[in-house]
DNA sequence: GTAGGGTTAG
């Protein structure tokens, strides 16, 4: 026999203060089926006044949109409002909040029709509902809506509201407008750490990562976990990854002073990320090692960021440990592990992998297939990658985005199908992009396919004059061919144009955990001396397998 | 109440 029991049966009819005491039952509540049966007996309940029975039901909707993180839990407050004759502004407020921030797709403008009825009942906004307002505009990148607010903000009389300036720094900067941003920043007489925290973020996005560095050091002592993780995780998604793992070391210098602030795992998964693009495979490990002396939870975004980090480090056996060992693994978990086979060549293991993610029921996303395309372009997998690119829309209904006919016209490049690869770019639904060109040009130096490398680089330079690269495989293609004139007239083109490498070319590599940067003009720590013997000696060592070609290619490069 | 995180081809 089962018992059920239900909460429904422990609320007493009969209570002195039965509004308080449902009040209070309201609050402990973790589930949306406990919230339903109290829901029904405020509903029923013949000892509730009408009074009462509002005032319940408000606070009903505000703990269901704060305490919950479902979408269920938030259509059910939609529905709970949807019966509530006159909602007051509390109500208002915490249903724009929950819409605002719980749903991460903006689909919907439910906030914004929230506000016209809210208005339209003859409502004020107060200093809450201008921020969440703005912070959907951000979401949707809607900055006519957001100006908008913004003339709400003026109207009523919130311009000197710090969380409503601070929500206004942010809207303007995610809209790209970081002017504007950067006006009502300087124009603030009383900025706190979100302040300085907005704008640090606007600058990051909209790749002013200087005028970000610079803020950071003006901040001094004010900084809080957001600002150091803001600061590394927009350094390494702005490329400049050694400085992010500088400012990492930093951050842990800075824990011995007064104000503490420890890295948590949003700086772990940045540090990793940093060390994954730079190579660290020591600094990897020692973040590894952090990691697991500090006790800071270990969840998925942890585990994919080690995966990724191990897998662009070289070491798939590890990353490969780190994935198995996963409790949990989302569609990004798995995507980063089928990349790391498929960067590493490892095709057939990466689609051995992807049968057994479907095989556990996890759904592919667009990503997911730039790795399988990838995976076929790197170990020549040419009718594979064909199926692949079909089957991702007919079976998975993924529009291909311009990644994907990227990695195909790598792929048929690669494989000399100059024809097909033409005719897919012929149609594509979309503008192709320099990726797609440079797919394209990469096969024809791969193939000494002059004319229509020839073709393809002069419409790229076209398309960015200013980008080195595609001068330097013109020229790379006319060698090649012998034809030495052309070759010399692209090399004045350039000059004329005052074409150069903007920023030099360098390489880092890790040496005892020493992330070091060297560049054609002269190593910076290692002895230019020590870098050309060991060169000599893998040159060499190529010689003697026999791999001719590679070795050509090195000393040719070299000269 | 406002601010921060993992997977992408070249």
């Amino acid at each position: 026999m089962v018992f059920y029991f239900s909460l429904y049966t422990m609320i007493p009819c009969q209570h002195p203060h039965l509004k308080n005491y449902i009040a209070r039952l309201i609050h402990s509540c973790k589930n949306i089926r406990q919230l339903n049966q109290i829901h029904s007996h405020i509903i029923v309940s013949p000892n509730l006044s009408a009074d009462d029975r509002s005032f319940l039901i408000s606070r009903l909707l505000f703990h269901i949109c704060t305490a919950s993180e479902s979408t269920a839990s938030l259509k059910y407050a939609n529905k709970i409002f949807d019966h509530i004759a006159k909602p007051s502004l509390y109500i208002y407020n915490a249903l724009i909040r929950a819409n605002a921030t719980k749903i991460k797709e903006p689909t919907s403008c439910v906030c914004l029709t929230l506000y016209k009825d809210m208005i339209g009942g003859g409502l004020v906004p107060d200093c809450v509902t201008l921020p969440f307002l703005l912070k959907e505009c951000s979401k949707r990148f809607d900055g006519y809506m957001g100006r908008a607010i913004h003339v709400h903000v003026v109207k009523f009389g919130y311009e000197g509201d710090v969380y409503v300036q601070n929500a206004l720094i942010h809207f303007y900067s995610e809209c790209g407008v970081l002017e504007d941003a950067g006006k009502l920043f300087d124009g603030m007489s009383n900025r706190d750490v979100v302040s300085w925290n907005s704008m640090i973020v606007g600058c990051l996005r909209n790749g002013k990562l200087d005028v970000a560095l610079e803020l950071f050091r003006e901040m001094k002592e004010r900084k809080n976990i957001i600002t150091w993780n803001s600061v590394i995780t927009g350094l390494v998604q702005g490329g400049r990854a050694k400085e992010a793992l500088d400012i990492f070391h930093e951050m842990q210098n800075s824990a011995d002073e007064k104000n503490v602030v420890r890295p948590d795992k949003v700086t772990v998964a940045s540090a990793l990320s940093a060390c994954a693009s730079l190579g660290a495979i020591d600094q990897g490990k020692w973040v590894h090692s952090f990691l697991e002396r500090s006790g800071i939870e270990y969840d998925m975004v942890i585990g994919t960021a080690l995966v990724d980090m191990y897998g662009k480090c070289g070491n798939i056996e590890r990353a490969l440990e780190v994935f198995n060992q996963m409790r949990c693994k989302d569609v990004l978990a798995w995507t980063a592990m089928i990349s790391v086979l498929a960067l590493h060549g490892y095709g057939k293991e990466a689609f051995e992998l992807f049968e057994e993610m479907k095989a556990v029921g996890v759904r592919p996303n667009a990503v997911t297939f730039v790795g399988l395309l990838s995976a076929c372009a790197h170990s020549g997998f040419v009718e594979k990658g064909r199926e692949c690119f079909d089957r991702m829309k007919r079976d998975y209904y993924i529009v291909p985005q311009v990644e994907h006919y990227a990695c195909m016209i790598d792929i048929l490049g690669r494989a000399g199908l100059f024809t097909e690869a033409e005719d897919l770019i012929s149609v594509m639904p979309m503008r192709p992009d320099v990726f797609v060109w440079g797919a394209l040009l990469g096969a024809c130096q791969l193939h000494g396919n002059v004319r229509l490398g020839e073709r393809v680089a002069k419409y790229l330079i076209d398309l960015e004059p200013h980008n080195h690269a595609f001068y330097i495989i013109l020229c790379d293609l006319y060698a090649k061919s012998g034809r030495f004139d052309d070759q010399k007239r692209i090399r004045s083109l350039m000059k004329g144009q005052n074409v150069r490498k903007t920023v030099p070319g360098s390489s880092m590599i890790e040496v005892d955990g020493v992330v070091h940067e060297f560049s054609v003009k002269g190593s910076f720590q290692i002895p230019i001396a020590a870098l050309e013997s060991v060169l000599l000696l893998l040159c060499n060592g190529m010689k003697i397998e026999g791999d001719t070609w590679l070795y050509h290619q090195v000393i040719t490069q070299d000269a």
